[in-house]
DNA sequence: CTTGAGGTTGACGCGACGTCAACGTGTAGC
DNA sequence: GCTACACGTTGACGTCGCGTCAACCTCAAG
């Protein structure tokens, strides 16, 4: 005697509702097994086992269209849940960053610093040079800069911004030492310099070739043409040695 | 010289998309300085910094309306983040908890058993004795145990039916050794017996105070009536043995 | 006959846009 | 002035898995 269960019936022996099995229907998850002349859904026990499996892979977190491959054979469940676990870590990845960004800028935010994006922008203000940097290399090369450096978490903007600070004082330290432009240690700074910029996206030749010989020597004279940006390398002295350095370090190895 | 950009140049500028700046209107999140009278969206510098924020707090993962409390001063930066960093940390319980079942999930079925429903159940099929449980308690009392059952971790069911499958072996092992329904030997496997079941939601009682008395009584009456259950406990003999153990610890703890 | 429980289809809502579609506008070269 | 072509507009659907009315029909019990 076959059996067969109302709607509801199914809902309360499987733990769920009557909607998601008629969205089953819909979807052509789980068909009746039977439909009534009044048009209400019937069910057998054959159908109740499919569902017991579909409430299960969605237990899991499987959408329902994987769940119709795995219940049509044309995948299996191991194979199915590996690509699935696969997707579960990404999103772990995901949170986790998420998580860490928060807190480090809550942490800023209690240090004192306003959340403010103009603060939050590296060593010299980003959206201040803007139109400079629009005018010499376009509105993409700014666009991607800025995207890029928007997407990147707290903490390692923190870490950039640090970078960028050691490699400003350094510069500084080395200018006042009296060393010459093509000394030796004024070329580790300027390779420095150029490895700083290959990890800018958006720059020409930026993110991974390194910095174009045209860029890279432009953006030399621009210290020292610039007091704002002279003012990270100790002002228009610390910015010619700079320059000096750069230029050679360009004309060397460029 | 009050700047006024398109939408496209705004987009560029900030590294979005003007579909997106469009939707910021739509829904009033960032609405344009000026509208020219061709129905073109303009953009000032205000709007750009205001732009900025938004940008920020999405990539940290706020949502629309929160971003708005936070802009319209209803709300302040740390509160918001701190709000989303609670959220946060539970999506990441979830995922976690996730992971941790969909492995131990594919390891059951590298161990070679099926991920079938039946299965899935515990010590003696769930499905099958479906009926009886019904026309005994109620169909709630079967489809609350059935998606009790279903939302423990493939683990939390390895242990419970490891838990099940002891129980039964003791209770064969004793009735064999020739001890008496009411010795003390018997009696605490009746009291295991009784802890087992009240750790199943949806059976009278289950879940916190224990079952009920008659439900007990009915339960023992049951292994000696019918084969299937009896096969749980070595056959008729043995389901009688553990029959009459537990009627012995209602009528003296229930 | 009334009532209440349970069945049906249809459609909106959620979140933040991506992605056409259909059509007007600004700019530049010929 | 014409032709391209890039860019602007509004409108509306799709995403994902149902929850939640709404409007209406059906069945069994008192």
């Amino acid at each position: 005697m076959p059996v067969d269960w109302s709607i509801q019936d199914v809902a309360r022996l499987a733990g769920t509702t009557s909607r998601t099995l008629r969205h089953y229907d819909d979807v052509g998850l789980l068909r009746p097994s039977r439909i009534g002349s009044n048009g209400y859904r019937y069910y057998d026990e054959r159908a109740l086992v499919r569902l017991q499996r579909i409430l299960m892979l969605r237990a899991l977190g499987l959408g329902i269209p994987a769940i119709g491959e795995v219940l049509a054979g044309n995948t299996d469940d191991a194979h199915a849940l590996a690509g699935h676990l696969d997707w579960l870590k990404q999103e772990k990845e995901r949170i986790d960053r998420q998580i860490a960004t928060v807190e480090t800028t809550i942490l800023t935010m209690e240090g004192g610093e306003q959340l403010m994006a103009e603060n939050m922008f590296d060593g010299f203000d980003h959206t201040q040079y803007r139109e400079e940097v629009e005018d010499r290399w376009g509105k993409d090369a700014y666009a991607k800069g800025d995207a890029w450096w928007r997407s990147m978490s707290a903490t390692e903007k923190e870490e950039w911004q640090q970078r960028q600070k050691q490699l400003g004082a350094d510069w500084i330290a080395a200018a006042k030492s009296g060393v010459a432009p093509d000394s030796a240690e004024a070329q580790e700074l300027a390779q420095r310099q150029f490895d700083w910029l290959k990890g800018i996206p958006g720059t020409p030749g930026g993110g991974s070739t390194g910095p174009t010989k045209p860029y890279f020597l432009g953006l030399a004279e621009m210290y020292v043409a610039d007091a704002r940006f002279a003012a990270n390398y100790g002002g228009i002295e610390g910015a010619t040695f700079v320059r000096d350095a750069m230029t050679v370090f360009a004309e060397a190895n460029l």
